[in-house]
RNA sequence: GGUGCUAUCGUCUAGGGGUCUAGGACAACGGCCUCUCACGCCGUAAACUCGGGUUCGAAUCCCGAUAGCACUACCA
């Protein structure tokens, strides 16, 4: 019988979370879902020295703001934690990792080292390609040189050591990623890494993930390519403690939108564009990043966006629901090639869920924005849901919605130059006096009032475009916004006189 | 430096020996629509890193070069 597919996500807490994490995030989830598996969440707060307060809040709380559901471990519904596999959260666990770190000193498979990180900062400066590794293991300060006496002895005198993974020279070591296919180490390379830290008390990342992973029955580490120089080490680890590796699937790195490397919080300041799903306030260093959200970002585009970014369906489809994504997502057509950071694209799936919203829900987002903006709203819901009709089509962002609709609410009171120059010539004056007449007489329909005005301008020969922009302005300010009939029927015909009257006045002829 | 990964339009990508005069999307540009600005629609331009092989035939397979990236901590 084959296994439930189980998967996580394992950030750790040490700020906001980088785009590239949701994007790891978004992929464990649909893996999972397509599967009908398990999603969890584990946080990897093993390096004290590194931990933001807050950071765990803001990752269980952009992920459920996107939509990646969490099934176990800590989330936005259980901060503490749920599932039976716990606790989720590795500073908790300490105990388990004391239990598995002796096991592997017991079975030969790690040993103490006393060695300082002074004295080994020393051995680098005087070595240039120092490791600490089977060819220079013998010559320093650990258990396997020092009398079991000896080491009992430091230990007991409440001397720091760390525990150090014992690599077995010159071994081949081959790993099947789902990704990239096989991938071949000499585990030589490897150093004697570092499983249990003095400096903490805690287990560092290579030895807290895999016990978790084993424990917690992660059937699939789908993780950032950075990972993948260390997999030799995982696997030698797995093989230490008799366990089943699961399979892994690493994925390509999110790159800089332009120039070269990995994408960083540097450059969304620079290139003006967020790299984190929410603000974020770090109180280490007081400093606030911009976030999708705040920007005005749905999680449907920027999960749509992410999606794509590293993965792509066989066919041209380009707008994905999450269902469909669920429905569609394979490891195997992960791409194996990183992929910069296209901010252009991310705005204009914005613009097309923006479009595919109800009006009413934009207005429940816009009223809001519209309150900041003026002081009294002169139109009811139901012309502004109009106003939000006419205009949603030009807005990338729902706060695109009052540069489109400012002139409904507010008049205009001064008149843009160069409308004016282009548009407001020679008898325009004038145009507008007769226009005046004929729409106070007028009913306010918006089919007659175009027929009545065409007729109008057929009669006196006027040039058309000069009269509409002209009126144009007088009603906006400036030459844009919808259909002028469809001004004219949401402003009424109070308020279109008046418009046209004060630009009458104050329009220099 | 060492090790590993990667390489198709500006960007994200499709392609997996012949159907490739290389497809789609974003961006750019042009046109249409039109009272304006947009939207929309239509169109244009734009790529197989290089060199060797294998083969009747290579974007596609192999090797090498080059370039980019990642890792090389008592960080994850």
């Amino acid at each position: 019988m084959k296994k439930t597919v189980r998967v996580r996500f394992a950030p750790s807490p040490t700020g906001a979370l980088h785009i590239g994490g949701v994007r790891t995030a978004l992929y464990n989830f649909l893996f999972a879902r397509k599967h009908g598996g398990k999603m969890l969440l584990r946080i990897e707060d093993t390096d004290s020295t590194r931990y933001v307060p807050g950071a765990e809040q803001y990752i269980t709380e952009s992920l459920h703001w996107l939509g990646i559901e969490i099934d176990e471990g800590i989330c936005f519904e259980a901060p503490e934690g749920k599932g039976p596999l716990g606790p989720y959260r590795q500073t908790l666990r300490r105990d388990i990792y004391r239990k598995y770190v002796k096991q592997l000193i017991n079975s030969g498979n790690a040993y103490y080292a006393f060695d300082t990180p002074e004295e080994l900062e020393a051995k680098r400066k005087e070595i240039p390609n120092f490791q600490y590794d089977a060819s220079t293991r013998d010559s320093m300060n650990n258990s396997l040189t020092l009398s079991a006496e000896a080491v009992q002895q430091k230990i007991s005198n409440g001397e720091k050591y760390v525990v150090r993974f014992k690599v077995i020279p010159n071994e081949e070591i081959r790993v099947q990623d789902i990704i990239r296919g096989e991938v071949v180490f000499n585990s030589s390379i490897m150093d004697d890494k570092v499983l249990y830290k003095s400096a903490d008390d805690l287990p560092t990342y290579h030895l807290a993930h895999l016990v978790d992973d084993h424990l917690m029955e992660i059937t699939h580490v789908i993780r950032g390519e950075e990972w993948l120089p260390s997999v030799p080490l995982h696997v030698m680890l797995y093989r230490a403690f008799g366990w089943e590796s699961p399979q892994f699937a690493h994925l390509p790195l999110l790159l800089k939108p332009e120039g070269n490397g990995k994408l960083s919080k540097r450059d969304g300041d620079r290139l003006g564009f967020p790299v984190f799903p929410l603000e974020f306030h770090n109180p280490i260093d007081n400093t606030v990043s911009s976030g999708y959200r705040e920007q005005g970002y749905f999680p449907e585009a920027i999960i749509n966006f992410l999606a794509l970014l590293g993965w792509h369906p066989s066919d041209e489809q380009e707008i994905f629901s999450k269902e469909e994504l669920i429905q569609a997502f394979s490891l195997e057509r992960v791409s194996k090639s990183g992929a910069k950071f296209d901010y252009e694209k991310i705005r204009w799936f914005n613009h097309h869920y923006l479009n595919e919203k109800s009006d009413e829900e934009l207005y429940q987002l816009f009223r809001p924005i519209l309150e900041t903006k003026v002081e009294k709203i002169s139109l009811t819901k139901e012309q502004i849901l109009q106003a939000i009709a006419l205009t949603k089509s030009r807005c990338t962002f729902v706060a695109d919605l009052w540069e489109q609709t400012d002139f409904f609410f507010v008049p205009p009171t001064e008149y843009d130059a160069k409308s004016l120059k282009k548009h407001w010539k020679e008898g325009s004056h004038q145009m507008m006096v007769e226009l005046l007449e004929i729409l106070q007489q007028s009913t306010w329909e918006s089919d007659v009032l175009n027929q009545t005005v065409m007729d109008w301008i057929a009669q006196k020969s006027y040039p058309m475009g000069q009269v509409m922009n002209s009126f144009r302005i007088a009603l906006v300010g400036s030459a844009r916004g919808p259909h002028i009939w469809e001004i004219t029927a949401l402003l009424g015909k109070e308020q279109t006189l008046a418009r046209l009257q004060k630009a009458l006045k104050d329009i220099a002829q």
